[in-house]
RNA sequence: GCCCCCGUGGCGGAAUUGGUAGACGCGCUCGACUCAAAAUCGAGUUCCGCAAGGAGUGCCGGUUCGACUCCGGCCGGGGGCACCA
């Protein structure tokens, strides 16, 4: 028997039995129960980095434990392979997007198989697939026949660095995300998914998503940003030239009845509407009990009021293409001057025909939230504030936080606590929550408002000007417009012979792709150039890996009989995007009666990430760690940071594995630091592993030496046996809890106690439950252990140990006795002894008695099996 | 600016519904084995104190027989959102 355990050897041993009896296949043939564990499939931008190894290590851990509790485990792999890396790739190194794609996942795929883990490779692809894209077009055509895909003409974010059209959720502080550059504005037709149509669904959604992180919850909940309020109608008091009695935002109630949609989903305005005459616009307020406190209306400068007017008043047109040129980072957006031009029109308010406002134009209202206009209040609003201040309009109090301060004038800043409305006439003295509903039941009555809600969220474009992602499934004919391609022409193949060496999108450039039929009119057309956002890809490939058929999307019944995900985990940094995206495609897929699945992923963890020390020279020149160790001259040992290729603090994982072995990393991942935290890579930690991986090894190379004969028969050290079932109930709900650190720290406990235990039945026993339970996280160990002992077949297929509940509960236990409080003794008293029994041991104690000093004491409060505290 | 989370030894972190704070690991100290080292094993390790004892979970206060846990106010760190009316 090996003194040792040597992964080098082992490792790959163990690896190829797996993978040659098909271990880790998901059967579906219904005898189990079904467990689906998933992790955020990886990008494959070259190597494997040891933040990955962390996430699949506890996936991994959780779909071993599933297995061997007797769940059908479908525990799959595939690849995020379309983005912008590869071509930023191609245009660096002179490579194929492709061909660079194809060979990282080659590498990355051996360097996952080196950790063992439980992976059911059949169900493995790649979103760079025909295979898998063209069944991704397909389900595109589909929304997009059931009016939930639309094309818009629209402003975007334009990063001039990857020449492409980012998401609002892409941009970062005014930033393209992944290339840093200032975003631009520019006009292009888009692609869109009308999330917006589930805003309402997905918000309500979270509430039912009970094992989710409540961060993550409160996260979706504010970017969808359900607001609640009035949506009224100003009047101009005098009607621009040429009014027939048309307004302004009329339009959006036709939408729907108590809701409309964002203006961003609706086509440009008609620039004619000037000649068509204007009497009236809308605006949105969630403070409608303010408005007796209105001095003055403003709308945006993309508004259709102002674009009208900006056609005969060159001044406002200024105004408004300077407002366009600000910048929109975040710390010129908090310094931006709030800045207003006067159209020199009035509004009527709306409960006072003899009271008019100046109707602004003005640089901080947005077009694309409400209806891009506003009223200004701006004793109760910091923006409104400043404006008025800038521009000398009044500022009149209208909520008091008490009778005293009814007349208090405002200063620099607004107030918008609670408290009771004045100076306003009928509503004077209601709380100003009351008021909002007083003033909302009025405007209905009247018919000059209603209440409404209003969304945050904004409708999902997905049109990337990209090579590197998934062809939209369209050709633009001349006579028919946009049109769909027939289902029988899909997938629609990405052309791989394509010229790198112009910036921008290489399919525009493609002498033959872009020409296609029409398969309205038969006449010429163009094919869509533009490229699906890979948030698409990632929307719906668990369903994919639950169902993969040839000729469809996935089948049905077979998606539904394994999702949802039971058990999803991933990186913070998804919190939103990601699983916003796939929560709405699932939807969206059901209200078209594809899948009849609401929630995609039960149960969300979202893991911590890997950091490292950082290191630079006296040049501040950033070291590797390896660098810094060899360094001639001074080191500067930085903060523990993420790894970055940039500060070089990465750790390859493979050297590591070559090292130690795939038990003591995977080890490693889930010790000490929980889950949900970073953790610290440390060669000292990684060190730790290796030896309690072999501590584990010495207590089965011993017992497998002994012979298995001598533990036949009852056990006989019920001490032992008693930890060994507190073992085996904490391990197992801290690995369901996902609490792997507590987890490891039961097993250093029990394995604690197996040294010091004399040799008995009992320990003998025990030796083989502790392998097994250390078996989903150090999986090759546990199989050559396994064997060593004796016993047939794998650990892998083993079932998880049952813990005796007589054995769970003490027979003894210790009391701890307070003197007010204060721990002064413990004491040892059986289990369930009666309070008139505790009691009487406790002040038996003599430490209490010398704490008492003669006193009788006043009370004593006795909670059993737990402590006697006796007040003085 | 708004919203949210977190502050426990030298370090990572444990601590059911309020009930013995510091489990477990790392590091460190001493000892054993060894010519020596590595590995391994044993003992110790919150702070002050020789001890008895005292103090102690960011700070101040409160509730309670009893507070890491609950409440209020500060201080510090981290995250999300970005003029959202």
């Amino acid at each position: 028997m090996a003194a040792r355990f040597n992964p080098l050897e082992a490792d790959a041993r163990w690896q190829q039995v797996w993978e040659e009896q098909g271990t880790f296949h998901a059967s579906g043939d219904g005898a189990r129960p079904r467990a689906y564990i998933l992790e955020m499939f990886p990008y494959p931008s070259g190597r494997i980095h040891i933040g990955h190894v962390r996430n699949y290590v506890m996936g991994d851990v959780l779909a071993r434990y599933k297995r061997m509790n007797g769940f059908d485990v479908l525990h799959p792999m595939g690849w995020d392979a379309f983005g912008m890396p590869a071509e930023n790739a191609a245009m660096e190194k002179k490579v194929h997007p492709g061909d660079w794609t194809r060979s990282n996942i080659d590498t990355m795929r051996a360097q996952l198989k080196l950790l063992g883990f439980a992976i059911d490779w059949t169900r493995e692809f790649a979103t760079c697939d025909p295979s898998y894209y063209g069944h991704e077009q397909a389900l595109f055509l589909d929304l997009y026949e059931a009016g939930l895909v639309y094309r818009k003409q629209s402003e975007v974010n334009w990063d001039p660095v990857d020449m492409t059209v980012l998401a609002n959720e892409q941009v970062i502080d005014g930033r393209g995300w992944r290339s840093g550059a200032l975003v631009e504005r520019r006009k292009l037709s888009q692609w869109f998914l009308k999330i917006t149509d589930f805003a309402e669904d997905l918000l309500d959604g979270l509430g039912r998503l009970d094992q989710w992180p409540d961060k993550v919850r409160l996260m979706q909940e504010n970017w969808i940003g359900r607001s609640r309020g009035l949506r009224f109608t100003f009047r101009l008091d005098t009607p621009l030239p040429g009014s027939e009695g048309l307004g302004v935002g009329s339009e959006r109630s036709e939408l729907s009845d108590s809701e409309f949609r964002q203006p961003s989903a609706e086509p440009t305005p008609d620039p004619s509407l000037a000649g068509r005459g204007i009497e009236s616009f809308e605006v949105f307020t969630t403070r409608p009990d303010t408005i007796f406190g209105a001095s003055f209306a403003a709308i945006s400068p993309d508004h259709p009021i102002a674009t009208a007017l900006a056609e005969g008043n060159e001044a406002l047109a200024a105004f408004i293409a300077e407002c366009k040129q600000g910048g929109t980072t975040a710390a010129e957006l908090e310094t931006a001057e709030k800045k207003g031009f006067d159209t020199g029109i009035r509004v009527i308010h709306p409960l006072d025909p003899d009271w008019t406002l100046p109707l602004y134009v003005a640089n901080f209202v947005l077009m694309d939230y409400g209806t891009g206009a506003i009223f200004g209040c701006p004793a109760h609003d910091q923006r409104d504030l400043d404006f008025a201040r800038k521009y000398g309009l009044s500022v009149t109090r209208v909520v008091a936080p008490s009778p005293e301060e009814a007349e208090e004038p405002i200063g620099d800043e607004a107030y918008t606590g609670p408290g009771r409305l004045v100076n306003s006439r009928f509503l004077d003295g209601l709380a100003a929550e009351d008021g909002v509903r007083e003033v909302i039941a009025r405007a209905e009555a009247e018919g000059w408002g209603e209440g409404t809600t209003v969304w945050r969220l904004r409708d999902w474009g997905v049109s990337r000007q990209r090579y590197w992602g998934t062809p939209i499934p369209i050709v633009h004919c001349e006579s028919c417009g946009p049109v769909a391609v027939p289902r029988g022409e899909l997938p629609v193949v990405l052309p791989e012979d394509i010229d790198f060496e112009t910036p921008g999108n290489p399919l525009d450039r493609h002498p033959t792709w872009t020409r296609a039929g029409c398969p309205g009119c038969g006449g010429t057309a163009r094919r869509e150039t533009d490229t699906l956002d890979t948030f698409v890809d990632s929307s719906w490939y668990f369903i994919r890996f639950a169902s993969q058929p040839a000729d469809a999307p996935f089948d049905r019944a077979e998606a539904e009989r394994w999702l949802p995900v039971d058990q999803y985990i991933g990186g913070v940094e998804h919190a939103i995007l990601h699983l916003l995206y796939a929560r709405f495609w699932t939807r969206a897929l059901q209200r078209i009666g594809k899948l009849d699945v609401e929630e995609p992923f039960r149960g969300l963890f979202t893991q911590g990430m890997v950091t490292h020390a950082t290191f630079q020279d006296a040049a501040g020149r950033w070291l590797t760690p390896d660098e810094a160790e060899s360094h001639e001259g001074p080191v500067t040992r930085g903060r523990v940071e993420k790894m970055s290729k940039s500060k070089r603090n990465t750790v390859d994982p493979e050297p590591i594995v070559d090292q130690y072995g795939a038990d003591a990393v995977r080890w490693f991942m889930l010790s000490d630091s929980p889950p949900e935290r970073d953790l610290e890579w440390s060669e000292a930690g990684i060190q730790g592993s290796w030896r309690f991986v072999q501590r584990i090894w010495r207590l089965a190379a011993e017992e497998a030496e002994r012979g298995s004969s001598t533990w036949l028969g009852d056990g006989d050290d019920v001490g032992l046996e008693r930890k060994v079932h507190r073992a085996i109930a904490a391990v197992g709900a801290n690995i369901e809890a996902l609490a792997f650190n507590k987890a490891v720290a039961n097993l250093y406990e029990l394995t604690n106690a197996l040294e010091k235990a004399p040799t008995s039945p009992s320990r003998s026993k025990a030796v083989e439950t502790l392998i097994r339970l250390a078996a989903p996280m150090v999986p090759h160990l546990a199989e050559e252990a396994w064997v060593a002992l004796g016993r047939e077949g794998l650990i892998a297929d083993a079932d998880w140990p049952t813990a005796d509940p007589a054995l769970l509960v003490e027979e003894e236990v210790t009391i701890a006795v307070q003197v007010n409080g204060k721990l002064r003794d413990t004491l040892t008293a059986p289990k369930g002894a009666s309070r008139e029994m505790l009691e009487e041991m406790a002040l038996a104690s003599d430490k209490v008695a010398r704490v008492l000093d003669g006193q009788p004491p006043r009370k004593v409060i006795v909670v059993p099996d737990r402590l006697v505290n006796v007040v003085a």
